[in-house]
DNA sequence: ATAAAAAATGCACTTCCGTTGCACTAATAT
DNA sequence: ATATTAGTGCAACGGAAGTGCATTTTTTAT
């Protein structure tokens, strides 16, 4: 039994071979992935198992959801022992306009924001456009 | 000649009868809207009319537009003397998962965020997603 | 005032992504 | 071995964004 198989079934998900392979796809791209992405990687599977393959990792906890504001949902491996939803684990991301990739910051934390009276945060996301590190270079 | 017809103008935008109506009906609403909404409320006008009309309104600084997480792209009408490219002016935005309406927090500005070495950022967008003022009380 | 040019609008159509229903297959439990 | 459940594949739908072109309206130049 690999690592892999080990992580997705301490999750609670069934470590089938197509599962595998994109837990694997993914933990090798340093960026986050949308299923158009994974779809060309693996032409052979059908769409519909490969999105609710993603809908299954971010329901157990195994990737986390990207909205990077091009309006095509992203997805990335959640670090270990990382609480998506908890406020303090929440991560900003970055999109570049040059290459179009968005990656996780996971170590730049969203800062706390006081809000007006009534108001009560649940979830946040940041996402920073510019260009990145590879290519501003 | 009206106040928004003196707006529009300043911006270079011609005031035609249909973008006075947009403008009008974005200044009354107080929430951010999407190219849906104005379609319910113009039904008689066409959709290419009213999306080409954001997008006017977008190039020209009269509305920005707001990535609120539900990969649906909403507008809202700049404050006066908003200059939504610069980093200071940059507000947050919110969005209630239970009337599912996203408002502009204009008070609140993002924070500045120190990003790693090789990242530069040119624009920002911070969702904070929860229960509204009105939905919470 | 009128003709020419430019801008705005409307119509039809396309593409892309997300999503769902249903049938089929593989895995697990009794 | 069989019943049950989980996973996969196929087909199709729906919403929203976007584009090309014809038509109308507005502006500009004569």
């Amino acid at each position: 039994m690999t690592e892999i198989e080990k992580t997705l079934e301490s999750k609670t998900v069934r470590p089938t071979a197509m599962r595998i392979l994109i837990y694997k796809y993914m933990a090798d791209k340093e960026i986050a992935v949308a299923l158009t992405d994974i779809e060309n990687a693996f032409a052979k599977a059908d769409r519909t198992t490969l999105y609710r393959t993603l809908k299954t990792f971010e329901e157990k906890g195994i990737v986390h959801q990207i909205d990077d504001g091009t309006n095509i949902s992203k997805y990335a491996l959640c670090e270990p022992g990382c609480n998506c939803e908890l406020e303090q684990d929440l991560h900003l991301h970055f999109h570049c306009g040059n290459c179009e990739e968005t990656v996780c910051l996971t170590e730049q934390k969203i800062p706390h924001i006081n809000l007006p009276d009534g108001y009560i945060a649940e979830d946040a996301n940041l996402v920073i456009k510019g260009i990145c590190e590879k290519c501003s270079g």
